[in-house]
DNA sequence: TTGAAAGCGCTACCAC
DNA sequence: GTGGTAGCGCTTTCAA
């Protein structure tokens, strides 16, 4: 958009100034530096004055300007962050975005939300223009391949909480899940149910949760003694039907998998959409990474190793916040247990015989 | 500062002061003015100059302050805009916020979002935040009986587009589903396969839709000459829970229906949960309004009355950016038409004799 | 306790 | 084409 474009707000009717605390201090015959301590609650102002100034503020209704504020201010602080996510419509970032706001709100701060679309390109563009728009604060669930380029960021005061993914090239803080650990429990569980041919299926390997879930399963299946076949490995299954597609392909091999171990959401959805056309979901085992709603509704309800999505949320936001009020203390790396949630499709056994 | 003083500095990582245009004019040896021609790309400079000044820009990593940009500026656009849904967190408005940021990427425009949670206070809150932070327009799913306050703001220049619900006591654009015909058509679907016990069950009856959700089934009723019973409507049910339980005193009575109008997503999931744990989920017909997440792969597939949640957020956000380029023509109010997908559930007939 | 003046980073206006 | 000056709405410093 050009500049004119802007220039031409055209108004109905009158178009109202906003009152500024030039005109409160007028209406109430002050100078603005007492409208000022009266908005800052600062005491040293007696109770008359006060009085008419409350009175003219709400007359006027006048509302102070937030961003000339911080212009001035000794902290420059905004009372915004920013929140890069994968993609905000997806329900893990949906609820980690509802976990970020809750806490945001307890500081008076406003969350700008975001999506990535796993495109690095696009962090880069949202990261400056959250620095444009002088954020506090910055959580991200990142795409790019290096973080470097945040360092500057941090330097100038706008620190960076990672989230799902750790930092690559930079020291920052982050709060993870345990991906290694859950994987690792949700194909133990499988073996345990008498599986020995475990296919693990996972979305872009360029992701690092999933090099950390497929070194879960490798782990779980060296425990057990049982074999890792490469045909039985999928990567780079970004969406449903291609995961769908993987897992059809699986079951046409002359030697098809007993159970699967699904490392992401939609992943395991695809994964169902599959043995539902072929109506083997009442036989072919599966444990997905990452619980979905609808879950415990299907038929059999899906076994999951859910990610206790708020607590991740939580821990991340209150950093953050712990890093803008001045902590300057080396970053931490937090990470949040998983929960394995038996429902029934990760207990199916194995085909007798 | 001495050669010490920026060692300490260094290790220490304490913060580095951001770049102004005056350190860009004077690396670049210009006037603070020229530095802002090029930053704004006004064609008033020579090649010569715009390259130093590129350089300088460069070199110091210079990031313009929008808010003081903003500040100064005759429009005083902020290139924010608030979106205020139910739930950052639901589905609903996961997708919309969405559709919203897409838009607000093409105005270089970030999109703060936030929850009200239905209620009145929450928006009053928000609405006040946006306008702090004197957000360029205010896109809502509103939350309050009245917004008769918001007059002042659209009168200062903050439009407001209102989504799934319209405006009370104030008339500004709105963008909202078919709810009256779309649920109509459920009721319709459900009766033309041969079922005249037909139960409406619907979310909070303070909210807008839910009364022409309403309107919709007694019209379709009517239009079949059906009667309508009272212990057939229940209404206030805010979540899965309460829709189950609700369901179970229906089905309960001494004439349970034989298919159910569930006028929301979650009312949806709570009916499925009772008819799954009685086992009645092959034998009632169900169909929702609104889409949900595996909605095509539960048992049986479930058929609903799908709003275009992308288009209305696109419609709206597209209004918005009308209104903010100073489009001042009356308010308009748009409905987007939903469609019957059908899937199973919902074609259930009623059990024979 | 109160206020005048300076200035945050930037753009508008008007000189040259 | 270029730059000086004023000022956006607010907080800070310092004097009264």
């Amino acid at each position: 958009m050009n500049q004119s474009d802007r220039d031409q707000r055209a108004t109905t009717g009158d178009p109202v100034r906003r009152a500024t605390m030039r005109d409160v201090a007028a209406l109430s015959g002050v100078s603005i530096k007492t409208v000022s301590r009266v908005i800052n609650g600062v005491s040293t102002v007696s109770d008359d004055l006060r009085d008419r100034v409350t009175r003219a503020i709400t007359q006027l209704d006048f509302q102070p300007n937030l961003a000339a504020s911080s212009l001035r201010r000794t902290d420059g602080a905004t009372r915004q962050i920013a929140l890069l996510l994968e993609d905000v419509a997806n329900p893990f970032s949906a609820t980690l975005s509802r976990a970020v706001e809750n806490v945001a709100r307890e500081h008076d701060t406003l969350v700008f939300a975001g999506s990535l679309d796993e495109e690095p390109q696009r962090e880069l563009e949202l990261v400056r223009a959250a620095t444009l728009h002088r954020v506090d604060g910055i959580i991200i669930v990142p795409a790019a391949p290096d973080h470097g380029y945040l360092h500057r960021e941090i330097r100038t005061g706008t620190p960076v909480v990672f989230v799902d993914r750790p930092p690559r090239g930079l020291a920052a803080d982050a709060v993870l899940a345990t991906n290694t650990e859950g994987a690792r429990e949700a194909v133990l569980h499988l073996a345990d149910h008498g599986h020995t041919e475990i296919a693990f299926l996972g979305d872009e390997s360029s992701i690092t949760t999933v090099g950390e879930r497929l070194t879960g399963f490798r782990r779980a299946l060296a425990e057990r003694g049982l074999p890792e076949r490469p045909d039985r490995v999928a990567l780079d299954l970004p969406d449903p039907g291609t995961a769908a597609r993987a897992v059809a392909a699986m079951l046409d091999s002359a030697h098809p998998p007993t159970a699967l171990f699904t490392a992401q959401n939609l992943v395991t959805i695809g994964a169902i959409q599959t043995l539902q056309a072929r109506g083997l979901h009442h036989d072919v085992a599966v444990v997905g990474f990452d619980d979905f709603p609808m879950a415990d509704l299907l038929a059999p309800r899906v076994t999951v190793v859910a990610q206790d999505v708020m607590r991740i949320g939580t821990l991340a936001v209150q950093r953050l916040f712990e890093r803008i009020t001045g902590d300057d203390g080396a970053p931490r790396e937090e990470r949040v247990p998983t929960t394995l949630i038996a429902r029934g499709s990760g207990e199916i056994p194995p085909p007798a015989g």
